[in-house]
DNA sequence: CCGTATCCCGCGAGATACTG
DNA sequence: CAGTATCTCGCGGGATACGG
């Protein structure tokens, strides 16, 4: 794709330039250490527990991993659902909105598969 | 696309989970304040100068500049290409990797245009 | 089991001044 | 013009211990 084609496909009303970058925004929504690999996991595997995310990402601590899914949340792009058993169970799973994210993935991917060895 | 049609897709080498997430290490290079922002400018304008860059990504410092551009040419995402002349005169201008990123923002800003208002 | 509450530390980024 | 050289500061994330 030239810069051309995209600018045609995507319109022109936010390819102002001058620093507004539309694609910005979103990275920094999903800037952190951890939030990509939590939805990539949640992509797999949906809905999980807070501990089975927490052993899939296994150097994760408690606070990162907390704050990560609390920022997911804000952001819609993950949903909590609290279970009042005993022990308590607490399943996270994808938004509509962070399922959307899947064809941005894969144009990561192909991006990755031609240029990373 | 659900994830069955993505993992077919892209193949089900990359798609180890426990935590390999093939997204990650691209969103890793792309990440800092400013690297986003510098290959958008050097999508809609390219080659650029130090000084036109740090023109239209303002409220940015030279070291900010000049840090994000020295981690863009070692992930080969830009070129740099200095001139000799008087007063001195650098350019800036993306790789062919840097530009096949373009089918990413497109991904992004169609997300973007569905879920940011 | 699923977190919160602290404390701590390093690193990315800002500010400012200076140089080939 | 296109950076480099320092210094500083804030905050994201790690470690550990405790609470509902």
């Amino acid at each position: 794709m030239t810069y051309e084609e995209f600018k045609e496909k995507v319109g022109s009303v936010i390819l102002t330039g001058e620093g507004n970058c539309p694609v910005t925004p979103v990275v920094q929504m999903l800037q952190g250490k951890w939030k990509l690999q939590i939805l990539y996991e949640l992509c797999i595997k949906c809905p999980m527990r807070f501990g089975e995310l927490k052993k899939v990402l296994k150097p994760i601590t408690n606070t990162a991993l907390t704050n990560a899914l609390k920022e997911l949340e804000a952001d819609e792009l993950v949903q909590r659902i609290q279970y009042n058993e005993m022990p308590l169970r607490v399943e996270y799973s994808l938004t509509e909105k962070g399922r959307d994210l899947l064809p941005v993935f894969y144009a990561i991917s192909q991006w990755g598969m031609k240029y990373i060895p």
